[in-house]
DNA sequence: TCACGCCTATTC
DNA sequence: AATAGGCGTGAG
C-alpha cells in the first residue's frame, strides 16, 4: 500500500514534496493525478501526485486532504517530459506544470473569514477596526482576505486578523472551489409512451385543439427529430417560433420530455464530415515517400519547401497514415495568427477529428480540449503551450515554419523553445517528426547536413506557378536620382499603381509599427524618452500620444521642447501607421487596410482583416511581422519590403537569418497560381552580401556562408548558448550580483563566460537587466555541467 | 504607535 | 511563489 505520495505544487519550488496518504484514501491516489494538501502556513492547493511509494521520509509528513480525479489528468509521458523540460531549461517542476495545465485544473485556496458563534454584538470591548471587521461579518457571512482589505481601507490586515483570531471573534477556513464547470442544453425527445412507430399520432390527439402553439410545437418537432432522437431545445424553440414554456408544457403533459444534458463546448459535433484526400503532384509523391524511408530509419525529417510548394498536403497524407494506426498527431504552429486558415484546412480533410489548442480559448474550453486529448483526440493543432497535452499515444509531431523565432518562449519559466521540445517528447512516445519551413533555421539545417536528420526538398511551387521576381531597389540612387517619394521608390510606387490598374491586391511591409518611432527636438536633439524603460517612446497618430512599445506606457505629446523650451518638435522615421497614412495621399481611390498590434488586439480582429483581404475588400495591406506568416492568397501581384536595412540592424548573430527568413516569408506572399508575382526589397545599403543572397533566392550560398561565419565566431549549430538575464529595479544590485555570478561561472568555464554585458535596452518596466552569456562546446558534459552550476550559483546569489 | 516597505527564511 | 516574522522609517 502506497502510503505516501511525492507531489509537484503549483509553485516555484525545485523540490518535489512528499505527503501522507491517509488510510481512507489509500488506493485511490495515483501518478498524474491531482489531490488538495495544505501547504506552508494555510494556502491549499492542487498537486500533481509525481509518485506513490512506502518509503516515510525522515521529516513529519502533512496529509493530503482530497483526491480531485478518479483517473489521471496527466498521461504517462507527461511526468517525463516535464522533468525533462525543468532539467534543460533550468526550472522547476512547478513552473511546468504552470506552463501545462490549462487554468481551469490549477486549484488554489482562498483564506476567508467567519464570524465565531461566540461573538458577542455587545461587547464594547471593541477596537474601531475590529468593529469595521465584525460589523461587514455580520452582513456578509463570509469575507476573503481583500474583501476585508478593501473594507478597512489599509494593506496590512495581517496584525489585525491574528488580533481577531487571538480575541477568539473570528475563525479562518480555506475555500477551494472546482473551476470548471460542464455547459448543459435543454433537449427534448419523446417520451417515453411515445417513442413506439406509429405512436405520434396519439402524441397528437393528446393534445387539446385549442392549444395551437403547442401543436406548432410539435410538428416542428417531428420535423426536425426525422431520424434523431433527441433534439436541442433551443432549435425546436427556433424553427417553431414558439417560447420555450410552450414546449416544457408538452413536457409537463407526459408527451415530450424535456431535460438538461451536458455538451461539449468545442463545438465538433455539428461539423461536416471529412473530405477525401487531395491528389498529390509528382514532386510531393517523392516527397513523401523519402520522408516515409526517413521515418523507417527514425530520422526527424526537415522539409524544406519553397513558399507554396504545398507542404501542407504532405502533413495531411502523414496525419491521415498516423490517424490510420489509431495513434495521435500534434501540429505545433507558431501562433494563433496562422491557425484560422489552416483549422479550415485540416476539418475540410478530417471533419471533427481536429482539435485546435490555442490562445483564444477560454478556461472551460481549454479542460475541455485537455480533456478530449486524454480520450485520444487523433489530431490536434496549436501553438507552443499544445506541446504539454496529455497525448497517450503520439504517433506524429508536425512543427510548421520550424524556423519561427515565437516558438521560443522568453518569458516565464520555462524558457523553451517548442521545437527542440517536441522532438524529445516524440521520442518519449516513439512518434516521427516533420519540420517543415520554406526557410529553415540554420540548427534544423545544419542537423539535416550532418544526418542527425533526414532531408526532405520540395523545390516547385504546387500547381507550377513560378517564384516572385525579386528587384532590390538602392534608395541612396534612388535620392540622389530624386525618384524618393517620401517613403516609396519610383519603382515601387510603379508596381503597385499597375497592380491596382489590374485590380490585384498588394501587401507592404514594414517592421515597425507607430507612426514615428522618434519624437525629437530639432534644436537640442531631445527625444522623449520612457519614464521606465531605455527606449525612445514612438509616435502613434491615430491617438495622437507618445508610447512605449516595451511597457505600454502612453504620455501627451509635449508642446515645447523639455530640455531647451524651443517649440517645433519633430517626429522622424517611419511605423506601419505612417505608412498607410502617406499610402492614402499617392494611392487615394485604393483601399488600404494596416495589420499590427494596434489594429488586431481583439479577439477575431486578425481573422476578419484577413477575411476582408482574401474577399478583396482591401487593395493594400501594410503590416509588421504579421504579415510575411504563412497566409495563403491568391491575388497579391506585388510585394514590398519598405526598409530591408533595419531587418539587418540588429545586434544579435541571427540577425542575417532573421532578415532572410522575413523578407524571403513575405515574398512568398506574392503571385500564385497563374501570374508570376513581383517582391520589390527597398534598402539604404543595397551592397549588403545577405540582401544580394536573398534576391538570388538560392538558399544554399547563403546559408554556407552564415554557417561559416558562426562557425568562426563560435555560435550554434557549432556552439550552444545559455543566456542568463539578471533583473532588479536598483542598477547597483543587479552589476554586483551579475559580477558575481559571472566571476562564479568563469572559475569554472573560463572564456566560455562572456559579460555581464548591458543589453540594447538596459531597462524596462523600471528594472535594470544585465546579461551573461556562456557559449559552450557541443559537448554534452559540459553543457550539464553548465545548468547545474549556474543553479547552484543562483542559489549562492541569495546569501 | 501604527502602517508600510524591505529583507530573509521556510515551505514536505 | 507565497507568506510570516523581523527591522527600519516616517507620519501622527
Amino acid at each position: 500500500m502506497s502510503r505516501y505520495a511525492d507531489l509537484i505544487l503549483p509553485l516555484a519550488l525545485h523540490l518535489r514534496y512528499t505527503y501522507s496518504v491517509p488510510e481512507a484514501l489509500y488506493g485511490q491516489v495515483a501518478p498524474g493525478m491531482r489531490v488538495e494538501v495544505q501547504f506552508s502556513r494555510s494556502r491549499h492547493y492542487a498537486a500533481i501526485v509525481a509518485a506513490v511509494h512506502d518509503q516515510a521520509p525522515d521529516y513529519a509528513t502533512k496529509p493530503v486532504l482530497a483526491v480531485l480525479d478518479d483517473f489521471p489528468v496527466l498521461s504517462a509521458q507527461c511526468l517525463k517530459f516535464w522533468k525533462w523540460v525543468s532539467d534543460y531549461y533550468c526550472c522547476t517542476e512547478g513552473e511546468v506544470l504552470m506552463a501545462a495545465l490549462p487554468a481551469g485544473l490549477k486549484l488554489s485556496s482562498d483564506t476567508r473569514l467567519v464570524l465565531s458563534p461566540f461573538f458577542d454584538k455587545e461587547d464594547e470591548s471593541l477596537g474601531p477596526k475590529e468593529r469595521l471587521a465584525t460589523d461587514a461579518l455580520l452582513i456578509q457571512q463570509t469575507l476573503s482576505v481583500e474583501d476585508l482589505q478593501k473594507i478597512l481601507g489599509i494593506k496590512s490586515v495581517m496584525p489585525l486578523l491574528k488580533k481577531l483570531l487571538d480575541k477568539r471573534l473570528i475563525y479562518l477556513y480555506e475555500e477551494m472551489r472546482e473551476k470548471y464547470k460542464p455547459r448543459t442544453e435543454w433537449f427534448v425527445q419523446w417520451a417515453e409512451a411515445y417513442r413506439a412507430e406509429g405512436a405520434m399520432r396519439e402524441a397528437f390527439s393528446a393534445i387539446d385543439q385549442r392549444a395551437g402553439r403547442q401543436l406548432e410545437a410539435l410538428m416542428a418537432f417531428v420535423e426536425l427529430s426525422r431520424g434523431k432522437e433527441e433534439i436541442p431545445l433551443r432549435s425546436l424553440c427556433e424553427k417553431a417560433q414558439v417560447d420555450s414554456a410552450i414546449v416544457k408544457k408538452l413536457g409537463e403533459k407526459g408527451i415530450l420530455e424535456v431535460y438538461k444534458k451536458e455538451v461539449s463546448r468545442l463545438g465538433l459535433d455539428d461539423l461536416p464530415g471529412p473530405e477525401g484526400p487531395a491528389s498529390l503532384s509528382e514532386g510531393q509523391l517523392s516527397a513523401l515517400a523519402q520522408t516515409r524511408t526517413f521515418f523507417s530509419e527514425k530520422k526527424t525529417v526537415l522539409l524544406h519547401g519553397v513558399t507554396g510548394s504545398g507542404k501542407t498536403q504532405l502533413y495531411l497524407d502523414l496525419m491521415e497514415e498516423t490517424m490510420a494506426s489509431g495513434r495521435q498527431t500534434l501540429y505545433l504552429v507558431p501562433e494563433i495568427a496562422l491557425t484560422a486558415q489552416l483549422v479550415h484546412r485540416l476539418r475540410n480533410r478530417f471533419g471533427n477529428k481536429v482539435l485546435a489548442y490555442h490562445s483564444k480559448l477560454n478556461d472551460q474550453e481549454r479542460v475541455e480540449a485537455w480533456r478530449a486529448v486524454l480520450e485520444g483526440a487523433p489530431v490536434v493543432m496549436g501553438a507552443r503551450s499544445a506541446l504539454f497535452l496529455p497525448f497517450l499515444d503520439l504517433g506524429l509531431v508536425v512543427v510548421d515554419e520550424e524556423h519561427d523565432p515565437s516558438f521560443k518562449q522568453q518569458q516565464p519559466a520555462p524558457r523553451y523553445h517548442a521545437r527542440d521540445a517536441a522532438t524529445v517528447l516524440a521520442k518519449l512516445h516513439g512518434a516521427h517528426v516533420v519540420l517543415g519551413s520554406a526557410t529553415p533555421s540554420l540548427e534544423s539545417w545544419h542537423n539535416a547536413q550532418t544526418g542527425k536528420f533526414g532531408l526532405v526538398t520540395l523545390d516547385r511551387r504546387f500547381g507550377g506557378s513560378e517564384l516572385p521576381e525579386m528587384q532590390l531597389v538602392d534608395l541612396r540612387d534612388e535620392a540622389k536620382r530624386k525618384r524618393l517619394k517620401s517613403h516609396f521608390s519610383t519603382p515601387l510606387l510603379d508596381a503597385v499603381q499597375e497592380a491596382l490598374e489590374q485590380k490585384e491586391q498588394v501587401i507592404l511591409f514594414q517592421n515597425r509599427r507607430g507612426y514615428s518611432p522618434l519624437y525629437k527636438c530639432p534644436t537640442c536633439e531631445w527625444h522623449a524618452p520612457c519614464e521606465h524603460c531605455d527606449v525612445s517612446l514612438t509616435y502613434h497618430k491615430f491617438a495622437d500620444n507618445l508610447r512605449c512599445h516595451y511597457c505600454g506606457f502612453e504620455q501627451k505629446l509635449p508642446p515645447t521642447c523639455p530640455a531647451c523650451g524651443l517649440p517645433g518638435l519633430q517626429v522622424a522615421g517611419f511605423g506601419t501607421e505612417k505608412i498607410e497614412d502617406e499610402l492614402a495621399i499617392f494611392f487615394p481611390d485604393a483601399r488600404i487596410a494596416r495589420m499590427d498590434l494596434d489594429t488586431v488586439r481583439g479577439k477575431s480582429d486578425h481573422e476578419k482583416l484577413i477575411q476582408r483581404f482574401e474577399n478583396r475588400e482591401i487593395d493594400i495591406l501594410v503590416g509588421t511581422q504579421m504579415v510575411t506568416k504563412g497566409l495563403d492568397f491568391d491575388h497579391v501581384a506585388v510585394v514590398g519590403v519598405l526598409s530591408a536595412d533595419q531587418l539587418l540592424r540588429f545586434p544579435d548573430f541571427r540577425s542575417g537569418e532573421r532578415a532572410w527568413q522575413l523578407i524571403t516569408q513575405v515574398g512568398g506572399r506574392a503571385g500564385r497560381r497563374q501570374k508570376r508575382g513581383k517582391v520589390i526589397v527597398q534598402a539604404w545599403n543595397a551592397e549588403h552580401p545577405v540582401l544580394l543572397e536573398i534576391l538570388a533566392q538560392r538558399f544554399e550560398p547563403f546559408v554556407e556562408r552564415e554557417l561559416s561565419e558562426r562557425k568562426a565566431f563560435f555560435y550554434p549549430p557549432f556552439t550552444r548558448l545559455i543566456g542568463l538575464q539578471l533583473r532588479h529595479k536598483q542598477k547597483k544590485v543587479v552589476d554586483r550580483a551579475a559580477r558575481f555570478l559571472a566571476d562564479r561561472l568563469r572559475r569554472e568555464f573560463g572564456h566560455r563566460v562572456l559579460g555581464p554585458s548591458e543589453p540594447a535596452v538596459p531597462r524596462v518596466r523600471d528594472q535594470y537587466l544585465v546579461d551573461i552569456l556562456l557559449k559552450l562546446e557541443r559537448r554534452g558534459d559540459l553543457f550539464d555541467a553548465a545548468r547545474r552550476s549556474i543553479q547552484e550559483g543562483v542559489v549562492a546569489l541569495s546569501s
